[in-house]
DNA sequence: AGATTTTCATATTAAGTGATCCAGAAGTAA
DNA sequence: TTACTTCTGGATCACTTAATATGAAAATCT
């Protein structure tokens, strides 16, 4: 990108995992530039601007960054190769062990980075739900297709799992946060999963 | 308790409600005084301290109304004249339609009161995670009343209930904020609690 | 009445907010 | 070298934050 002038002193990819590392575990408004700057390698407000454009233009690339790595735990909803139930399993798995490792912080950021907004940031926040919506429709789609394969009964419960296991995924961040552990969680999905098979039709080998 | 002195000339029941409510939708840190000051009555700054300490104590007592008005939608929990499951069921569908139903900012405000928080607010977000921890251990131990009374058996997917009802019941915030229905969470639940039937004993009548 | 108590409106505080300006430093390109 | 581009540090911007100070207004109590 900037083949001339006075090269960067800092590391931008280190400058934005930290910035990510705080937008995580605060949320947005709460973070402030100073924070930011400090963390960031106490760079000053001249270079923040000119790496970043803005505090929300950052928490935007911050919330791309994190979809593109530690959000790769729902990649499986989206993966047609995988039978629906097993997508839906390794999701909430992966999900699960990932929230709840200490070495950042816990939750998820799509699901708490911005919950607490004041109007004048109902953008960042749209953001945030718009992500959570595309999840909602991947868990949706994984339960339909199943039983449009003849893997799940078309029945009212099963009608009620994407639902379920939205509201559960979403709720995984509360718990996390406030201390569950990954083993409770794995735990948790083990029977919520048994809701699945109680409604499983046998698909001849 | 103001026996004598000039009247205040505001509702501070009233005040109270508009804070509550503004809590609510926003959170704790996004809402200023400002905001506060203005939405109870365009009360004075001096009459806004003199009637309620700071911020954060009016957030308290924000959260001991909220709790002993809204909050009662989770009384079924220690309520021991209920069946456990009845207690839970309750409980659950209760907050279910109280959360989505729109005269009110929706999802919970012990969920979502003070979720996005600075260091210097550790304390407020503390006195939220208490409260959500007492709703675990209400559903645990109405769980294990259910089986204390054999009504439920003993497995590991019973041992799993509590965990699996907790971050459903924190997850319903979630969704309940992002416009799902109070419908479509009571048909969520009674799929879920096929999950408490599936492992129910019968009780001879 | 007059003393006391409490609330009110206005102005103001110090600190923090996100964001900019400017001069100089440190590179590349000719 | 000289011209050009980009980054850095520090000062500073206008604005908002939560919280106070001051003095007058409005009630009760003696």
């Amino acid at each position: 990108m900037a083949r001339t002038g006075r090269p960067r002193e800092f590391d931008r990819d280190k400058a934005l995992n930290a910035a990510m590392t705080l937008f995580w575990a605060q949320g947005y408004e709460p973070t402030s530039l100073t924070q930011l700057k400090s963390c960031m390698g106490n760079i000053s407000p001249t270079s923040f601007y000119a790496a970043f454009g803005s505090k929300e233009a950052l928490f935007r690339e911050v919330v791309q960054h994190y979809l593109a790595t530690y959000g790769q735990v729902m990649s499986p909803l989206w993966d047609e190769n995988l039978i629906p139930r097993d997508a839906i399993e390794r999701t909430l798995r992966g999900s699960a062990r990932m929230q709840a490792t200490r070495t950042h912080p816990c939750g998820c950021l799509v699901v708490s980075g911005a919950s607490n907004c004041s109007p004048e940031n109902e953008a960042v926040q749209a953001l945030l739900a718009a992500e959570r919506q595309r999840t909602r429709t991947g868990i949706r789609v994984c339960v339909e297709r199943a039983i449009a394969r003849g893997e799940l009964r078309d029945c009212a419960t099963t009608a009620a799992l994407p639902d379920i296991f939205a509201t559960f995924f979403h709720g995984m961040t509360c718990e996390a946060r406030d201390g569950m552990t990954s083993t409770h969680l794995d735990a948790a999905i083990t029977s919520l999963l048994t809701l699945w098979d109680a409604n499983a039709l046998l698909t001849t080998p």
